[in-house]
DNA sequence: AACGCGTGGGT
DNA sequence: TACCCAAGCGT
């Protein structure tokens, strides 16, 4: 859930959704719609369908345990490079340089002396987060740089004035210079598929069983974006048509069936 | 390797 | 107000 989601919106959503699916068993058990459903606003949603396939794998293949392994979680669907380090590394004390965004920033600035690390993860960083990486509280190094670069060191607005590590930070040893790496790719929104897909599936969230078709033509007056929209949320497993004209969240019995109902 | 993918709060 | 950014991932 918190992949590219800042966890203060997470943590209420979280609370919930382990109340309700408090194993992989519970959650493979639901419908991938209802996964998708309870994901709410998040965003992302195909982050649902992941994890509820995850969920399935993790009964399938993992006797309804979550794998303790990094190598294990990197094989589970949704599960990159950050996500099985972070789980490996705090929910099962594995020695491994977890990376996320809020480290990359601290070990960009206290060590490398740059404001902003480049878009994209290099190897250069991976070999200093390794280096860095303490053989003892290895967990303790990889959870407060991480809670460092998100209360203290953050993107916009660090707090120097009151850093404990100001006078060993190489960024401000430098004078503080401004990023001068290739600008970070803007996220287009007014207007685009990923507005519209958010769109309909907002409707389909909030209304129960299935769509009908001319319901969901009203929120989007451009036809041919509105139906490129529609095709790739299926196509993405995201929505299900459902009898000849209707679509619903996947999952529920009359779903991609018709023969249902005989 | 660059791109598409949601949503909302902060500056 | 318009960005900017957020515990990234899959293709």
């Amino acid at each position: 859930m918190s992949q590219q989601t800042p966890v203060t919106r997470v943590a209420p959503l979280w609370q919930e959704w382990m109340a309700r699916w408090p194993t992989p068993a519970d959650l493979a058990a639901a419908p991938a719609g209802d996964a998708v459903r309870h994901w709410g606003r998040l965003g992302y949603p195909r982050r649902a369908l992941r994890l509820h396939a995850a969920a399935v794998e993790m009964v399938e293949r993992h006797d309804g345990d979550v794998p303790s392994t990094s190598e294990e979680l990197l094989a589970l669907p949704g599960v990159g490079e950050y996500t099985a380090a972070a789980v490996a590394a705090f929910a099962f004390g594995e020695r491994i340089p977890v990376i996320d965004t809020n480290i990359r920033r601290v070990e960009a600035r206290a060590v490398t002396g740059v404001q902003f690390p480049r878009p994209s993860l290099s190897a250069a960083e991976r070999a200093l987060a390794a280096e860095l990486l303490p053989h003892e509280d290895h967990v303790l190094w990889n959870a407060s740089s991480m809670e460092f670069g998100a209360v203290m060191c953050t993107a916009k607005a660090p707090a120097c004035g009151e850093c404990p590590v100001l006078d060993l930070c190489a960024w401000q040893q430098a004078g503080a210079p401004a990023y001068d790496g290739p600008a970070r790719r803007g996220q287009a929104w007014a207007g685009t598929d990923r507005m519209v897909r958010g769109k309909l599936l907002a409707v389909l969230r909030e209304r129960d069983g299935a769509v009908p078709h001319d319901d969901l033509r009203q929120v989007w007056d451009d036809e041919v974006q509105r139906e490129r929209c529609l095709d790739s949320l299926v196509a993405d497993g995201l929505v299900d048509l459902v009898g000849d004209d209707s679509f619903a969240l996947p999952g529920h019995a009359l779903a991609g069936d018709v023969r249902c109902g005989w």
